[in-house]
DNA sequence: TTTATGTTTTAGGTATATCTAAAATTAAAA
DNA sequence: TTTTAATTTTAGATATACCTAAAACATAAA
């Protein structure tokens, strides 16, 4: 029940993420690249989160996240998510401005103002990047996805999320018309490098790389 | 033009209200009270903040606040009172229970989210206890104010702001009626202890003590 | 003017979160 | 199976922000 540090919270939510919410194991490498910070102090970082029971650590191994590590992560990618909810939908924040931002405004802690930024968003299920938000209880209502280069020829679907929410992929997702909730159909594949041209809300085509089709997820 | 850590706002923003918006001097003692840290502390936080030279500190004479000092503690609480504005106006909260959410809210750092709260908010000149927010620029736009208990007997007023914010006063004061905005009159004055009777919105006879009298400023 | 009192600072210590450099361990290659 | 390479951990520093206990200082009282 001990609470976490504003960098615990941090460590904990890139390890969430890296695991592939808990499935997979995460190695000292991986945390450090995504932290940013040496491996040494990633080392430190495991002793601490495990002797506070959010992940297993067994030195040399890597870690597994805890559930109650789960539950503690999930609260943060939730406050997360609600906040740039907020930035997109009131403060008129375009997608890729949110995320540092939102990565300040995670740590925030008040149960109720949570709770009552939730009802005033009117209990938003997807942030602006698409990605599911969990509920109070840690529960994540997914729906099925997959890449968009995936997808058959003349195949139809609905962009739903993004892989890559990066500032530079979401601005260029934003200049040639792409975004959450468009209706799409494949209309031409090149065998040759995996290249497609898909067709937005039957009005304007785009041409795009296997790469960026890759971090595009569509529902079919 | 080195920025300041969460603490280091904290303690500056004491030192500006403790010193009047900058007008008085103050003491290591006096920062140590209204911090709830020691008086050691306080001194090594008082030599950091000096080499920032957002105070002029003298050993053993006490902190006066410089015009760069001034510049960042306002922009502290024009970020702590448009928080309190949202808190109230947006997510319901009551006016005794914004303080400490907006305490940790006026440290998130980004000028475009600031902006665009204000924007959000209506650009709004007081916060939910009536004190001024001041611009982007650092002005405040005041208006003349005085102590409730100052006014004469049948003397008219409207209530602008609290002097004491604590969750106690405040409830105090939602129950019986007295809110910002409140047009008031004078109705009766005890001569023997201070206290005064006054009328609310020439419907509700509040009987009130000289001291909470005190904290309650009218404009005339 | 010396003493006593209260205030303030310094010295040294703890906890967090980082780092570098060196040592330990695992895993892969010869 | 031994050596090598890569990964990971430990040891020892640094910076922030606090603490306690002791020393230094300013001021008011005798």
């Amino acid at each position: 029940m001990s609470t976490l540090t504003y960098a615990e919270e941090n460590y904990l939510k890139a390890i969430y993420h890296l695991s592939d919410g808990g499935k997979k194991g995460v190695s000292t490498n991986d945390i450090s690249g995504e932290m940013k910070t040496k491996p040494a102090s990633v080392s430190d970082m495991l002793r601490k989160l495990g002797d506070k029971a959010v992940i297993e650590y067994r030195k040399y191994y890597g870690v597994h996240i805890t559930e109650e590590g789960k539950k503690l992560a999930l609260q943060t990618i939730r406050k997360h998510r609600l906040w740039e909810v907020f930035l997109v939908e009131k403060l008129k924040f375009s997608w890729d401005e949110v995320h540092e931002v939102a990565d300040e405004l995670e740590h925030i802690k008040s149960r109720i103002l949570i709770q009552r930024l939730d009802e005033y968003l009117g209990f938003p299920k997807f942030d602006p990047h698409g990605d599911p938000i969990p509920d109070e209880y840690g529960d994540v209502r997914t729906r099925p996805r997959l890449p968009l280069n995936e997808l058959d020829l003349h195949a139809t679907g609905q962009i739903v999320a993004v892989k890559d929410s990066s500032a530079a992929f979401l601005r260029y997702l934003d200049k040639v018309g792409a975004y959450i909730g468009a209706r799409i159909k494949v209309t031409d594949m090149v065998e040759f490098d995996g290249s497609i041209e898909i067709l937005v809300d039957n009005k304007k085509s785009i041409f795009m790389s296997k790469d960026v089709a890759g971090n595009i997820l569509v529902m079919q």
